[in-house]
DNA sequence: CGAAACACAGCATACGATTGCATAGCACTG
DNA sequence: CAGTGCTATGCAATCGTATGCTGTGTTTCG
């Protein structure tokens, strides 16, 4: 800045005044302003973000955590962030938190060392009370994706998983007449499992069927543990006829391990999953599945 | 620090110098050390990384490129590039470039601006001119991947995609008696597409099979852009037996397409994609794929 | 026993930008 | 022609940290 400032023949100041002319109350001499620019175009001169982050306001980062950018229900929402942010010259850090609690606490950490402009989270552990700590610190805008999320100054967007778990126990009851309903959901105090496995088995009293012990298997939300759950359920005495799963990646193991086991989707066994991630369409039968466009909340 | 460095009684140069200890050439008494940790306990203080970034050398990000987040080839890597930062306390950042110059032009523009300790890149456009520009304005080291980068600073990892094209293909005839076998790639002068279409040029040459006009179908990456290709493919009026497609995105939109149509994979047509992504072996029938352990690279 | 070596700790500056305040030039007013 | 009010610019402090240099008190050594 300082050679751009020699090279136009003004001071760095007027250099830093006309590089951000938006908001400035002062101004500047069309003359001094075109000198200095055609001294930035000659220099190749770009503003170096660390100095404008640790004296202005605006440090144009945007972190995110995730639980693991792995799975492909949080694609959309990276994606649609990234974009966003791109649109506003920003950069997008992606911290994976495993599902961990502790996963979740570095994240904090990392963002109080780190200043940043925002942050969106898709938390499982973290309550208001840690969010009330990480704004305390950092004064952070804070967007979260999550139903437990209620802190006043955080904007959130959720599906009704609730909801959209009775609503598909039902349809395969009613609608399918199947009765043995099986349930693969994650182990863990996190929020959206112990809510999606609530509704499962207040679908299932509702509609008045039986809820046989074992019923219920949990994963971790890998398509791996899907398989592992499935076996477990075909192992019962009486297996279900139907399984819900609490994701689609779960749900696409449970559909291996049904076909493994040489019976048929849908015919012996129904599937439903939950997110409709790609993948949901290209195995076959198509995966059932409720969706929660991720990408628009 | 300062306020850190008025309760231990002591100046914030020696808090400064009890934090990063590792390299300091001036030894600090341990009373004092004890004295200001604990005092860096008790005001919870975290140091700013966007001060020591302006002021030190290092940074503690490295910035990631890749053509897609949503492109299940690229999770691997970036997962891995993320848990490896992670020990190094480092973050990343995660730009899309989308497959396009443009994309990729903005994030050397941005790793100027925002300067990092190192990036990881897999470029399609990028020369090694344009790798040297990057050098010399940031200094910054750089990893690639992709077999086309050359340049002496920089380590590159890639996979012979050539040769397993022409493996595949080979197998395709040799093995699997096919002789009428398409190719689905992706269009525009970047390498890695150009490449498997030459080795398959090359590959269908050797074994002496006859290469029909409209047996070469290009798109862009996607598993829809492949379901349109191999619908050109099944309109010519004789549409090839096996399919090679440059990745398992669109090897999965040819699986559909075939399927659609009412044929079955592979009795009428065999497919081989490229990646090995973790839907590969999620459809049904298995996708035969070449695996690249983009994680390892 | 005096001087040199050493172990500690503080002072002050620099990193590259932003921004409140001062000021120089100039036209305009009464 | 002095006073007033703009406009356009420069000066200098500041953000939070790292580090070269300086300045003590204590050892070591010839």
């Amino acid at each position: 800045m300082r050679d751009v400032a020699q090279l136009a023949n003004v001071s760095q100041s007027t250099v830093s005044r006309v590089l951000n002319d938006s908001d400035n109350p002062i101004p500047i001499g069309e003359a001094t302003r075109q000198r200095v620019l055609s001294a930035v175009e000659e220099l190749g001169y770009h503003p170096n973000l660390h100095a404008g982050s640790l004296r202005g306001s605006k440090t144009y980062m945007i972190a995110v955590m995730i639980a693991d950018i792995t799975n492909p229900f949080y694609h959309p929402i990276v994606r649609a962030i990234q974009d966003a942010a791109y649109e506003h010259r920003s950069d997008v850090i992606i911290a994976n938190s495993d599902h961990a609690i502790e996963g979740e606490k570095h994240f904090m950490e990392s963002v109080i060392r780190r200043p940043v402009d925002g942050i969106v989270i898709v938390p499982y552990h973290l309550t208001d009370d840690d969010i009330q700590e990480l704004i305390d610190r950092t004064g952070v805008m804070v967007a979260a994706i999550g139903q437990h999320v209620s802190h006043p100054q955080v904007d959130v967007a959720f599906s009704d998983d609730e909801k959209a778990t009775r609503d598909a126990v039902g349809w395969l009851h009613k609608t399918r007449g199947h009765t043995r309903i099986g349930f693969v959901g994650v182990a863990g105090p996190n929020q959206a499992s112990v809510r999606r496995r609530h509704a499962y088995e207040e679908a299932m009293q509702r509609a008045g069927l039986e809820l046989p012990s074992g019923y219920v298997q949990l994963g971790d939300w890998s398509s791996d543990s899907g398989y592992r759950a499935m076996q477990q359920l075909l192992d019962l005495p009486t297996p279900p006829t139907a399984v819900f799963a609490s994701n689609d990646l779960m749900a696409i193991g449970v559909g291996q391990a049904v076909q493994q086991h040489g019976l048929r989707v849908p015919d012996d066994v129904a599937i439903v999953g939950f997110d409709d991630i790609p993948a949901a369409s290209w195995v076959r039968p198509r995966l059932t599945t409720i969706a929660q466009s991720p990408g628009d909340m």
